[in-house]
DNA sequence: CGAGTGATTGACTTAGATCAATGACCGTGG
DNA sequence: CCACGGTCATTGATCTAAGTCAATCACTCG
């Protein structure tokens, strides 16, 4: 399950695994940065807090996904990560990914791929971010992460949880699902969101 | 003043300039990537515009900067490039980035570095999209951009630009400046603001 | 069985978006 | 040289959607 196929054995044989309770800080802002963290299960969720107590999800990494990419070039953390669930982390030292990055033409090139993907999945995140209607950011979400059938779209998580990474509060969320349900937009069924219609000619809102 | 230093000589002499009107498109998303730009002089903005016509303002490359890095791990633009005065820009093609990238670990270092601080300076802006009080975001982009002396923040362009960057309408913008200029939290200066005093206890708004 | 949390809905408030109008500038062409 | 079109800066009035506070129900876990 775990694809970290992209990294070498050296850097592999360094791993250190952390086993993590939900709550539980992994690393906070400011902390200096020991290395890569790859999420073997569960959920790590990569925040900013800002001073008033909300806080800002950035990323919410799942199983296989890694986690400070951009950490490794700083000195300290700039972001929080907490554990969504239960959580399996392993840690790839700093110093030993580092080198062997100079050393592994294509572990560099595979690492620097995965930062650019990166780049492109926050630049996704700050399109939507820009919406300001909850329903047409929810869409947004919802085309963006449409499964293979091109109608279901399945979330992990809690709802609340979909609503933090959407910057929306739940109650938003709650309110909005119910609306486009209730105008045939979506159907829900557990963890799935169903797309009704998907035409571009209804537009409700929309000019 | 071009700090393409960065980039190898092989790869700096492959370069074509490319000149640019006010308001010119220098890609569309959709479009097939041809390589990485460096901004020589003049400003072009990185955006993704949605469905209703507005448009998210991802980037806005000045001087010595560089565009479409993550791009070139991608076959088609994912954002639309402007030039948001005239501008002079540089092309680095592809083909010839990716190969020396290959060959050369400084240069391939100094890339990922590149994308690593793109990670970051993109999470912060992220965060910045999740304040919520337009107040609240000003003061967060005025701390962020404290110049030297710790109280003067200079800002390029239009109050107007500035306003698309923090993802407000230019009245609110126009608006909070004013209202922040009477309580005497800051002073304004052509192209300059001063923060009047910073200290945690005044609170104007928070709890 | 009670505490804790998610899901949901109601009522209310407010801050920011929207629409609109005005004055200051600036460059440009006749 | 000046009138005119364009854009920025600014302010007013209004509206609305999302945030906030709050209550309820269903569930699960120990």
């Amino acid at each position: 399950m775990a694809q970290s196929d992209w990294l070498s054995a050296a850097v592999r044989a360094s791993a250190v695994e952390r086993k993590l309770a939900s709550g539980e800080t992994l690393f906070r802002a400011g902390t200096k940065t020991v290395g890569l963290f790859e999420v073997i299960s569960g959920k790590v969720r990569l925040a900013r807090g800002d001073r008033s107590g909300r806080e800002a999800v950035l990323q919410v990494a799942s199983s296989g996904e890694t986690l400070a990419e951009a950490s490794l070039f700083s000195a300290t953390y700039h972001c929080n990560a907490i554990a969504a669930t239960e959580a399996l982390v392993r840690l790839y030292p700093k110093k030993v990914l580092l080198k062997e990055l100079e050393r592994d033409p294509k572990l560099a090139r595979a690492f620097t791929t995965r930062l650019a993907q990166q780049v492109m999945a926050l630049r996704t995140r700050l399109e939507q971010r820009n919406i300001l209607s909850a329903r047409e950011r929810i869409r947004h979400f919802l085309t963006l992460n449409l499964g293979v059938d091109g109608q279901t779209v399945e979330f992990s998580g809690t709802l609340k949880e979909l609503a933090a990474d959407l910057g929306l509060t739940h109650e938003a969320l709650y309110r909005t699902l119910a609306d486009m349900e209730k105008d045939n937009e979506i159907r829900r069924a557990g963890g799935k969101i169903i797309i009704q219609k998907y035409d571009s000619n209804h537009m409700p809102d929309g000019e």
